[in-house]
DNA sequence: CCTTTATATTACTATTTGGTTAAATAACTG
DNA sequence: CAGTTATTTAACCAAATAGTAATATAAAGG
């Protein structure tokens, strides 16, 4: 999975790793204290391997503070992400609309052509 | 990967899927017309699989006529996706402002406290 | 019916993912 | 330096993912 929308998508794919995101959004926060509300259903490794999984996806960095890991968000991916999706929502919004007209249009269409029943 | 949201962000996490989204966002298509693209890197049946990865995560739906199955596109739980995304991007983008100040106070704090070199 | 077209299913891979426990590394602290 | 705290790595495992080729099913059309 080699693109970064894709990365960004997997990153976000995941329960415990949103909710490290929505524990970050409170502000910066070190590993320990991230990973308290999470150790009753996982082992601190597992928080060790989200976070790498965030951090590899562009959506975290870290820095050193002596023995501790300060984590941050990092926005631009989860803009482009975001981006993303809403490009297309538009574009599917209106089909919708189309969809709607399309369907309209072949009823009558198909009624003229084939003489079919309106059922 | 129980929940809607992880259901939703997995089903994107995929460039083929995107493409096949990004298709279908021109409007309503059948599976081989939609396949058409994506024939000379993949075969048919894994076309099919990921068109049920979109349908199974509710992006999609298919109706049946006759030996044709048509694609169409959900909105709901993309915008479901989009604004999870979003929500969290507010809060990240007044992290940062506030990891600035954060940094900043910290710099005056731990001079005035440990007297600390100003490297 | 037989054939063709469209799609799905099966059976089988290789790779990735998400988790574990145990051990290793890094840095402060007395 | 010895101990403690914070984090990572290693080795392993089960399940999920993404693909394949071959076969099956469904419906239309001569």
């Amino acid at each position: 999975m080699r693109d970064h929308l894709s990365q960004t998508f997997q990153a976000l794919a995941d329960p415990t790793r949103r909710a490290l995101l929505a524990e970050l959004a409170q502000g910066e926060a070190n590993i320990s204290d991230l990973s308290k509300p999470f150790l009753k259903k996982l082992s601190q490794p597992a928080i060790t391997k989200h976070l790498k999984v965030l951090e590899q996806a562009g959506l975290i960095r870290k820095t050193k503070d002596a023995q501790w890991r300060n984590c941050s968000i990092k926005v631009e991916p989860l803009q482009v992400a975001s981006s993303w999706i809403d490009q297309y929502r538009e574009l599917w919004e209106q089909s919708l609309d189309r969809l709607g007209d399309y369907l309209d249009d072949m009823q009558t269409v198909e009624r003229k052509a084939k003489g079919k029943k309106d059922e």
